[in-house]
Order: structure tokens, then sequence, then C-alpha cells
DNA sequence: TTATTAAAGAAGAATCAGTATCTTTAAATT
DNA sequence: AATTTAAAGATACTGATTCTTCTTTAATAA
């Protein structure tokens, strides 16, 4: 299967309507490394789509977070980041440069996983939880 | 040691000149609850400090959090999230509300530590981890 | 196929958290 | 008390994100 027949599934399975925009904006998702921020998306996408609007790529990175397709990543600073992979993973922050790194492991969750397990928290239902790993590349 | 004092030493500590204005905004983080926005703690301070500029509130707390005497909390919204507390610990987001609640349980510290002294991280050097528990209080 | 209606998108202005710059003030040091 | 220097104040600015309005497109029903 091709990756833009992917990219439609994952859509019209979320009952959202399949677009050019959405679509294109989904690729640089993927395509894009180290969790770009809406700038980013910008770029790529006016390659081929050189008149869409800012505003529009909010809008369906909006769309696209409220119905789980992506994430947003965190950030100390004022911009936000997002990220295509919606499987639950953690994330690797630099206090040097700015990459951000995917973590996954699934000893590591595995762990966490069991330790919720016994030990609920008081009035709080748990539904995901990533953890954020601050730190140092050596090379940086 | 009255309250003020420790605000004091913490400051002088770090070689950071003791002004009313750092005094103050320290005070409003250690009172002020559910971690607050720049705004709320402009807010507080203007209560006993009515002209303070907000530039030199958000310099402030870039100071602070440049001495490591404040933390920032990431969110998934735009507006970034204050903390007095730096000892290491987690945080509870909730879905439905905006409220951030510490979590700390030594146990967990543990398993973690544990889990990265036996994992190390291939070109990357662990400064600390914050966990992001995302779920829903039961009163949302 | 056409009509109806809802959803998307474009354009650009508005918002507003955070920053930069410059001047003035006030801690700390002697 | 005078000097030094970091910090605060005032204010304009930036730039990421959001909002508003209008237009276009697409899904569904007739």
């Amino acid at each position: 299967m091709a990756d833009n027949e992917i990219i439609r599934n994952r859509l019209t399975e979320k009952g959202l309507k399949v677009t050019p925009q959405r679509m294109i904006i989904m690729e640089a998702l993927y395509n894009l490394k180290n969790h770009p921020a809406a700038d980013n998306i910008i770029e790529y996408v006016r390659r081929k789509h050189p008149n869409i609007a800012t505003g529009t790529v909010y809008k369906v990175l909006e769309t696209l977070h409220a119905n789980g397709l992506i994430r947003k990543v965190t950030t100390d600073r004022d911009i936000m980041r997002y990220d295509g992979i919606v499987e639950n993973h953690h994330h690797l922050y630099c206090s040097t440069c700015d990459i951000i790194k995917d973590y996954k492991d699934e000893e590591l969750d595995r762990i966490l996983e069991n330790y919720f397990r016994k030990r609920e928290i008081e009035g709080f239902e748990i539904e995901e939880f990533v953890l954020q790993i601050r730190g140092r590349f050596y090379k940086c």
C-alpha cells in the first residue's frame, strides 16, 4: 500500500474528509525528522502547495491532534512541536541543541505499567504517560 | 527562619542580588498553587507591587530558571507555566481541566534510576527525567 | 445530476505571550 | 558615602498562534 493510501485511510477511519492539505501536512509530519514546528511544516508544505495559508496549517494540525492522528511535543520554549508517531513513546531533550529524539523501550513501558497497576493514583484515571528525559548528547 | 529569609538565602547562594521584585516573585511561586502562568504571577505580584512591568516579571522568571531556582512546566498549550519546587518530581495533567498536580514517589524514582543505570542511552548523558502522566481527575 | 448543506480553506487582521532596547534605579562593595 | 554593576522600569516590538470573514469544495439527499 502506498504511503498516501495509508494517510488516506487514517483520515477516513476518523471520519475526516480527505483533502490535499491534510494529506501533505501528514506527509510532512512523517518525513520531517526532529519533531517539526509549525514553521517547518509550512515550509515543507509550500514546496508543493505554495499558496497554503498558515492558518490552514494550524487548523489542520489542530484537527489531526483532536483526532489522535498526531501528537504535540511540549518544550520549555514557546513554540509547539509536532510528532507524527502516535504510538506511546518517550523523548530525549538536549540541553544544548534543539534536537528531540524518540526513545522507545518496551521494558521501560512494562516497568511503568506494572508500577501504576499496583499503585493507583487517588482520584485520577491514567490515560498514558510520557517520560521527558533531559540531558545532553555527547556531540553537543 | 522566616520564609523571606529562606528566599533571600536561595538568591544569595546563587550569587544573585536580592531585590524586592525577585523576593515577591519567588513568594508568588511558593504560594500560588497549580503551577501558575506568568499572568497569574503578575497578578499576585501587583497586589503589593502595582507598577511592576511585565517584562521585569519575565526577566526575573528567566533568571530564576537559569539559576535552577524554579522550573518551567510545559503543557500542550502555548503558555508556559512555572513551578517553585525544584526537587525532581512528576506531573499529572488532566485532559479536561487545566490543573497540573505534582506527583512524587520515591519508589518510582528508584525504579527509573535503576532502569537507566542498567540501560544507558547511547551518545546521551541523562541529567534528569520528568514523567508526564496524562489522564483525568474523576471530578472533572 | 442537480440541489442542499456542511465542512474546508484562503487571506489577512488581530491577539498576546514573550523579548529587546534603552534609561533609570538600587544592591553590593570599597 | 561614593563607586560599580546588575537589575528594574518603560515601552516598543516580534512572531507564533488564533480568529474572522468570505469563498470554495465535497458529501449527501432528492
